[in-house]
DNA sequence: TTTGTATTTATGTAGTACATAATTATCTAA
DNA sequence: TTAGATAATTATGTACTACATAAATACAAA
């Protein structure tokens, strides 16, 4: 009786993806691939929309499995589907008997599954390394703002390391360090989760750009934005980054 | 003959569990948290790291569910859920009879999921709203390396626009129409994604701030930074915006 | 009061069965 | 022979059942 029920759904998904698709694109055959979507996805949906409208905060505990399932009509197996994936994205949690409840989601994990250079490719990676460039340049405002003291010195350190650095490698490393740094300083969390997982991202870069020689020089180096820092001129820092990622912009 | 397979992995996983524990943490008590990873959270790491080993690249095809299943030693279910969360990602796609196949993952999948005001707590959302000012300054160089002319005139039609709203619903309308026509001027698609999901978890900005006098106005207007975008000075971007979201930076 | 034991319950995993859709193979008719 | 219909094959999608595991609760004993 149950599955009888089920097919009838399915029939009805079938109608909405067809009426769906005449709607937006009244002209005949523009084929756009019917969405299709499973059950999993539907009950995905029904529950974020769930957690949403009755603004469940992080703590509460929703509905046991198979409350869910039969409320839905649909099978355990496919909301474990469901639910395992808010589970990966921090949304909920499971304890054995406990049931589930919600939690603050992580904003970045999702991102950090797929951000790995091998798997996304060529024209995104591009992207993400666009938007980090746009991330340094405008980082200037949280960094006074948030500076300390003890970060500023660390600062020193790197440079200072980097000036004795002798191999290409502890420069790279030098390289990867202060802007890391920076990161810290601007004392967000995750802005900082962001850089960390972009990092690995942009080993491609080092390699590209070291084929094309640099047409100009930073003329900025690592010492003059801490100098920058350890002043008291917010306006100085934008295009003193800028400069210094010079020979990336140039290469978009 | 497979249950006892499996238990035997139980075992073993409380043994390493407990083991990393006492490592970790050589003092009695300090009791964090067990991470008790499930099957599902397993299988999922590994098909990810398998498909990275082997740099799969979209479009070719992984093992069928049950390959799967026997590889490992589990239940297809506990498989499907693991690739239930890849499919959400948009890691992998999967037909009916060609098995699955791996596709260009979407970089903000996971993120427009929970990015949700409701779901996320005033703290991470304060942070995003960090992100998007510093996104912002920064944007300068993408802007003028690909602003069209088009474009330069869309911005012009809403400055008039919104010199001649009445409403202040009218005004915000402007207001987010102008900043949106920025991220699509910087011409870089994950960003300006990024920015249509960070849009909807700015609602509380708009309230909470409108609670504060303003102890400065943004002394450049939008009609100041498109006169910007029309000249060629890259230069004066940054501390323009700077200056004209001034008022937001200075409630951090 | 504390400790130990049994019960209950919700999640985690295994396994079977079948539906659905797409591919492939096979067969028939023009 | 080839086009077109039909059947067999196969991998995913869904349902259902059974049991293991862990945590909470209740209750008994020291």
């Amino acid at each position: 009786m149950k599955r009888r029920k089920q097919i009838i759904k399915y029939y009805i998904s079938l109608h909405f993806a067809t009426f769906a698709c005449m709607k937006t694109e009244p002209e005949l055959f523009k084929l756009k691939p019917i969405a299709s979507l499973t059950m999993a996805d539907q009950v995905e949906s029904q529950l974020r929309e769930y957690i949403i409208k009755r603004s469940i905060r992080p703590g509460d505990s929703i509905p046991k499995e198979m409350e869910i399932a039969e409320a839905l009509g649909v099978s355990r197996n496919v909301v474990r589907e469901a639910l395992s994936r808010l589970r990966m994205l921090g949304l909920i949690e499971s304890k054995k008997k406990r049931g589930m409840i919600l939690t603050q989601p992580d904003v970045m994990k999702g991102l950090e599954r797929i951000l790995h250079p091998t798997i996304l490719d060529m024209n995104v990676r591009k992207e993400l390394f666009e938007l980090r460039l746009v991330l340094e340049v405008g980082l200037g405002d949280l960094l006074f703002l948030r500076k300390t003291p003890e970060q500023l010195q660390q600062l020193d350190a790197i440079v200072e390391r980097e000036q004795r650095a002798t191999t290409q490698i502890e420069r790279i490393r030098c390289e990867v360090d202060f802007h890391s740094t920076l990161y810290e300083m601007a004392g967000n969390d995750t802005l900082k989760r962001f850089q960390t997982i972009l990092m690995p991202v942009f080993e491609y870069v080092v390699e590209y750009e070291s084929k094309l020689e640099h047409t100009s020089v930073g003329s900025v180096t690592h010492a003059d934005l801490v100098k920058i820092l350890y002043g008291n001129n917010p306006e100085a820092f934008p295009n003193a980054m800028r400069k210094h990622l010079m020979p990336h912009l140039e290469h978009l």
